[in-house]
DNA sequence: CGGCATCCCACCCGATACTG
DNA sequence: CAGTATCGGGTGGGATGCCG
């Protein structure tokens, strides 16, 4: 088996950081970027791996499985040829929308503060 | 050298999205942890490694040159015997609150979802 | 199209020992 | 106390090829 957050996943409540908890889930610098693209609606797998390139198939697969597992996507698989599937988030991962767009909000001053500041 | 976040720190930005740009700064599982920790003020070294139990000293000295480099914390040095050194954010690192506030309530209830649900 | 199996190398990270 | 240096195992994750 392949597990990008191994060990750490179900040991993180413990240690009394929620903090921890949280990354247990969104662990990985794909998923978040992967949830986040969800969240205007449903996306096919082939949508998801061009909205981030940085990431190869097998990786985006594996992080889609974990987050699948954790309750956060739904996997919708339309019997037709050729295969279609598409993801969704559930109830539970569309509450992770407010972080999302923190992250995202961030993410945009962070890199207008690096193209003023460096190169 | 060892680093987390090997060579996707800054070509994060330029796929278009901010979320990886965040998580170029906040990846890795304890980045977060840790910043979160110091959110209420200086904390030594020590201390922090009593925070973060599941993470090994060497691997919290890591992420923290690492988000120094990244403007995030700044660390202090006092020039006694025995040596002490604590940790602090900076004003940019200040802005990472929300982001870390949620995380923490998503994890709370994250954690309290598992609790009835699950084991 | 979507995804799994296999191979395989790089690199992460834990453990240990040592320094100022 | 707060690190750094080194070693070594384990594994993450890329590339490729095949299947439904």
């Amino acid at each position: 088996m392949n597990d990008t957050t191994p060990n750490l996943r179900r040991r993180a409540g413990r240690t009394g950081c929620a903090v921890e908890a949280t990354m247990s889930v969104l662990g990985g610098i794909w998923k978040p970027v992967l949830v986040f693209h969800l969240l205007p609606g449903r996306v096919r797998f082939n949508a998801l791996c061009r909205l981030t390139p940085n990431a190869t198939a097998r990786m985006i697969t594996l992080q889609l499985r974990e987050l699948e597992a954790d309750g956060i996507i739904r996997r919708i698989v339309y019997p037709e040829v050729p295969p279609k599937v598409e993801y969704e988030l559930t109830a539970l991962g569309r509450t992770l929308e407010p972080i999302l767009l923190s992250l995202r909000e961030w993410g945009a001053a962070f890199q207008d503060r690096h193209a003023n500041t460096a190169a």
